[in-house]
DNA sequence: TATTGTTATACTCTATAACTATA
DNA sequence: TATAGTTATAGAGTATAACAATA
């Protein structure tokens, strides 16, 4: 159930490859699509050096300042544990903040920095390009149907 | 970029955090889907102890006996060095062979045991409870066609 | 008692580079 | 020279458990 980058070598001497059972599991074809699409963003916003996980941080902490590390891990799926170094690399970059809550002396309020702010900004403009590129791959009518159903899941 | 295990808590006290751009990024939805997908699969398949990629490899070994490893590599998008951990393991659970290729002496000509085909029978039956799973809840109308859209991606 | 952020550990996966033996 | 399999290493991601401070 793992990926397959390109389509198998179709060369008329060697036998070809036969996936069997995976043709017909959606596991298998979901995630060759995510790490195409990762590998896709991945080079689409190498300037802003940002991984996909990275920009998904930027993004929910950019829509909802002041939000704790809990409820950014719990939204996005990416364990506290994980959430403690991811924060302080972005934090060593000048990308975000935690600042002590008010109301709360064991959460951290998260914002992004005004370096954030812009980066983020810059990064989205790319991201944009990227999906750009896949709904031209996809086709819109495609792409859509695709995202709606994904969304729906 | 990262994944929504499950969707936020709506509490009418706190309040809502947004997904932002998320909204409109086919890579966010298509991680969580595999994410799912992958841990429903798992979960599945623990009587037979396989994680999707050992059952990835088990069923091309499977339908191409004899293929190098470079050829599994290439068709599965797992790389040669990885691979190499991954078939000792399954060899040592006396699943798979490698077999001297009569053709070409750099080559393993890659083989299912019997027990390794036994194992491959009872996963695959499993696995089509959990595809069954994934047909019930997408409906069987969305999920041809979010089948045919990823084949042909 | 439960939650928040943190540290630590072990395992998996990915990405490389380099080595050997063969072609 | 190039290819197949292998070894080794570094970085990232995942899954846990445990701890201090606070609720």
């Amino acid at each position: 159930m793992a990926l397959r980058k390109r389509p198998p070598p179709r060369q008329t001497s060697a036998p070809m490859i036969q996936l069997g059972i995976l043709n017909r599991r959606l596991g298998y074809f979901a995630r060759r699509l995510q790490v195409w699409i990762f590998q896709d963003f991945i080079r689409r916003l190498a300037s802003v050096d940002l991984s996909p996980a990275q920009f998904s941080v930027l993004v929910v902490i950019g829509a909802n300042a002041g939000l704790s590390q809990a409820e950014l891990s719990a939204t996005l799926g990416i364990e506290r544990a994980r959430l403690v170094r991811m924060l302080h690399r972005l934090e060593r970059r000048g990308l975000t903040q935690r600042l002590p809550s008010s109301a709360d002396a064991r959460r951290h309020a998260l914002r992004l920095t005004r370096e954030g702010g812009r980066l983020l900004a810059r990064a989205k403009r790319l991201s944009d390009e990227h999906e750009a590129g896949l709904i031209e791959r996809f086709g819109s009518k495609r792409y859509r149907i695709l995202i709606e159903a994904l969304r729906e899941f």
